[in-house]
DNA sequence: GATTAGCACTCACGGGGCAAGAGTGCTAAT
DNA sequence: ATTAGCACTCTTGCCCCGTGAGTGCTAATC
């Protein structure tokens, strides 16, 4: 698709769904004339709003009402008529400030980026924390509770701290346990799941109960790593009038409950740079028809990512959306790359 | 409050309690006496309901509707009429088996308990991690994540693994690390966050950083066990008619975000054995009037305790909620026994 | 004295009708 | 190519009113 519609349409077309967006009714001709200084009359409005009906931008919804952008036209909007939405600096400002003022941890960090867009945007805003498609084990260590049970915890090479509790079959002191964790490892350090579980089963007694164990965590780590998903704002995206009736408010419940959304979206998604945007019927998934979503992916490497990114009706302010989206993701990989990867100091 | 009313009386008030919680209408004399056997006329019914109405149990909505239970009278329902809700043994028997078939993680009982309670009773719950009121340094392990970035793990004395992240004024080896914890483990072990932060005023250099951070993650533990909240069932709960629409709505999705509702509810429970239920306008915070609580306190000890409980409408089902919480608080604090405390086996 | 049949009355609820308002499409004039 | 004008359409909100469930009261009955 390319830029193919007139300056006036491009202006009439910008100014429909930027009203649209705005108050949620369609949109007519004499109100748009009204409201701005478009410099023609209503009826050369009505006549472009008819050829921009035709070729798909705009919709009825019934004989005789306002237009209403189609998805093709949000597409289209968004494609030309947006410009590069960057954020502000002083709201970059803003943002940075708030991060810093926030515990040194992923999981704030999260929690952060997730209330300060769901509050931009007023629509439910997404975050998955960073994972890694293989997890390795960097480190584990065996902590006694009591005389048969010891806590598990367990650092994979992503940085991700997994813990577990661990049923004995017999009493062992903690020095037993720590020993056996200092030996352990050693052994299996940098091991995936599958080559913890094959060091399993060659041994016996407690390291292989211990590496069984292991082998299991990292595994679920590994499977939960598609599931997990971070989400806020929903008060604000059920005021929205798509949602506050029954039917809506329901539909968005149900793909926002155990992660459902994640499994929609994967599939869709590409690991890229930039902000990807489905509008309505573009999401593959029919559950996602009527909605939109603005999600960029973000990390430290190409191995340990994860998404950022806002979900609301077809009808959702995507211009902010994706200065938003964009410039978090960017806070977000900026912050795990300190945590990371070798930065410019390390380099020399 | 003692049961002082006529065998009749007692029969007519739970069948309105009943009907208008299974229906969410006001229950009139006619439909009552034309769904159950009751023996009477509704002329009768409706004399019985009259001194009912005069005696607070009953309320008129509007001059010729229905009755509909006064929270007094949900109140002598759930003290006088409901006898003692346990949970049937074959569900009991079901639960079990969905908690054996989870991992061995109290992140996951958590979860669990909360969608198993959400599914039963059609509301929302609510489960707070198990946690205790004084955190004290059980264990930390230190790992390096690269050149000046590590990562401390620490485990508490009630068994809770708090992760942050260390930034170092200057690159340190993961054996100088491990060295270093392994030094300052036995120095600090069962220390409180404030003596952990004198002993690091005493040190210098790295000894004092990570001392400083551990006790920052002591005393921001500590806090937080206040604020954090578990809950699950919202798409169930906004279906009641009573949150269906907006207002009523917005009000429950408030209570919910950023675990406000934990503020409103925390300074009227008390620790003690059995559940405690609270009927609209007896909840102390006034945004809780309008809601029923039946909440439970869990744990392995006095000294560390969850809460296990379902918020819904005032028009909620006490006696299935009563049941299934109390069943569900005796589960997780049989799970978190197996782990923390000495059990019987210890003892000897 | 308690119970019940009967009756007049009340009030929410739902559907039909109606006027207002916003918008369209078409035509003819500019 | 643009615009003024006009007839027409269709939603929305409102009022009105019939219906039905329910009440309170009274008088008759057990």
């Amino acid at each position: 698709m390319e830029q193919q519609l007139s300056g006036r349409q491009n202006t009439i077309l910008k100014l429909v769904v930027q009203e649209y967006v705005r108050t949620g009714r369609a949109v007519g001709s004499k109100a748009l004339t009204e409201r701005y200084q478009l410099g023609v009359s209503s009826a050369t409005v009505r006549n472009e709003m008819g050829e921009l009906e035709y070729r798909d931008y705009l919709h009825h919804p019934y004989t005789s009402a306002g237009r209403v952008p189609t998805d093709h036209g949000y597409r289209y909007y968004v494609e030309y008529l947006l410009g590069d939405p960057y954020l502000p600096v002083s709201e970059q400002m803003m943002i940075r400030r708030q991060f810093r003022q926030v515990e040194m941890q992923i999981e704030s960090w999260i929690k952060l980026a997730a209330a300060v867009l769901a509050d931009a945007c007023g629509n439910v805003s997404l975050v998955t924390p960073p994972r890694s498609r293989v997890e390795r084990l960097r480190h584990f260590e065996l902590i006694s509770l009591r005389e048969q049970v010891a806590l598990l915890i367990l650092v994979t090479q992503s940085g991700a701290v997994h813990e577990s509790i661990l049923h004995l079959t017999e009493p062992v002191e903690q020095s037993t346990l720590s020993a056996l964790s200092r030996q352990l490892n050693t052994e299996v350090r940098d091991f995936r799941h599958t080559q913890i579980a094959r060091a399993a089963d060659a041994a016996a007694g407690l390291p292989a109960l211990v590496l069984r164990q292991i082998a299991e965590a990292l595994q679920s780590r590994e499977q939960q790593s598609q599931s997990e998903i971070h989400h806020e704002g929903l008060d604000r995206a059920l005021q929205q009038p798509e949602f506050s009736r029954g039917a809506g408010a329901q539909h968005l419940l149900e793909l926002l409950r155990g992660g459902a959304i994640l499994s929609a979206l994967l599939p869709q998604l590409e690991l890229m740079e930039d902000v990807q945007i489905f509008i309505g019927s573009e999401n593959r998934s029919a559950d996602l028809h009527g909605f939109g979503v603005v999600i960029a992916s973000y990390g430290a490497s190409d191995e340990i990512t994860g998404y950022v990114g806002v979900l609301g009706p077809t009808r959702m302010p995507y211009g902010r959306s994706i200065s938003m989206v964009r410039y978090l993701a960017q806070v977000l990989s900026d912050l795990l790359r300190g945590v990371y990867q070798a930065g410019p100091e390390a380099v020399r």
